[in-house]
DNA sequence: ACTATAATTTAGTTGAGGCTAAAAATTTGT
DNA sequence: ACAAATTTTTAGCCTCAACTAAATTATAGT
């Protein structure tokens, strides 16, 4: 067996298919089928089920046969380190190099591969230690620990409700530019004045200033409850 | 042929090889030979035949068999492009994340192959658009040019002779931390006070303090002539 | 010029990580 | 319960980028 600082040595790809299993098995809570894994990562079955095999030889993941696939606490502690660097450096993008929501993703998957545990630390240091990613997911310190932000869309609040927009369901390229041409930004101070029954649209407070948006729009946007 | 932008898609591997090929072609003018660049990249010559024959169907180097290589247009131009990005990351990682200067280039290697035009301008930008890294070596711009700064080895210059650091020849880890526990850095005034006929050791004022360097020491120092 | 040595290339192998096609196990519908 | 459909695995093959061992070409010494 193979140590590089406390982790296991690891491939580009066996990292990727860790870190799908890791969101796969998060959502629902049963074991991660190879047909899931083979969509998500667009390969084949039969590709995945080899490198399952690897990665259980390495004690990454449970494995029996036709019985789908789970993370070792190995397996979740390295998976949460990827996330927690892929997260860091879209921070990064967005606030230092003035890179948009859409446009931090592609990038991100390649940095996030960088072996130096002083880079990400130092990284980590130079963004002032952020708890949450430009779409609002939350980044894992360097033990592994996160705290999922109590978040609700917009379009799910009572009225006079208050809090920071931190999020969006959509990340489509179409949506975020919607946002930045009415200048709703991550970060904003919302407040919902009003909600229209008949369409849902709501009057909202953003940033001091008044406007209205659709309930489709709403049904999109995070904020972090106050 | 596949194109990613304007250049073809490169493996690590083979970004690697030109890499190599660049920096030994530039020092002795005639072709690079097979055995010298399996010696610095720490491979087998046969390995280096078999990429050496990928990439000059890639038209990234001129090859006649049993007589070296050497870099196309196209090569020179990629390897340009890679040591624009080794150099700019080298920068970042010392400005901006507290590197110390021996600990960059093992860190720099990984980010060199992020594939991101975007990212590297707009680092460039971050930056404030470098023209030397952190060892002192020019940062070619966008399309590849750079200008040589005029450095002479310490080593070469008259008695008297005072002016900046501005780089070093041998940039191991050694010889990096030598400097560093001996209070050289890049952009302090050196002034030479007398040069040792016996050994070729130097009497140096550095920073305003004197001090005794040998003469293996002032064979890897540039200095920037006033 | 001709051999000894050094450099280089060829041939064949290996491992990682993909693929296809076919076999086996599981799940589903009646 | 059992045949049909689906999922998963096996078997065998491919490419990239390394390797070893053997063959070939170039270079150097006498």
């Amino acid at each position: 067996m193979y140590f590089c600082g406390n982790v296991y040595f690891m491939t580009r790809s066996e990292e990727n298919y860790i870190k799908t299993i890791f969101h796969l098995g998060s959502k629902g809570s049963r074991d991660v089928s190879t047909n899931a894994i083979a969509e998500i990562m667009e390969t084949k079955p039969s590709s995945v089920t080899d490198m399952i095999k690897r990665l259980s030889e390495k004690d990454l993941v449970n494995y029996k046969r036709y019985q789908g696939v789970s993370l070792t606490s190995l397996g979740t502690k390295t998976a949460l380190a990827i996330i927690r660097k892929h997260r860091l450096w879209e921070v990064f993008l967005v606030e230092k190099l003035d890179f948009s929501w859409d446009e931090v993703h592609e990038v991100a998957e390649q940095l996030e591969h960088i072996k130096s545990d002083k880079l990400i630390d130092s990284l980590d240091r130079l963004l002032a230690y952020p708890k949450f990613d430009p779409h609002g997911d939350p980044i894992p310190d360097k033990n592994g620990s996160f705290k999922e932000r109590d978040r609700k869309l917009l379009s799910e609040v009572p009225v006079h409700t208050a809090g920071l927009c931190v999020g969006v369901k959509d990340s489509s390229t179409t949506f975020l530019k919607f946002l930045d041409k009415n200048g709703i930004a991550l970060g904003n101070r919302i407040k919902v004045l009003e909600i229209e029954e008949f369409d849902g649209s709501l009057n909202i407070e953003i940033e001091g200033r008044k406007m209205q948006i659709s309930n489709v729009i709403a049904c999109n946007l995070y904020i972090n409850v106050e």
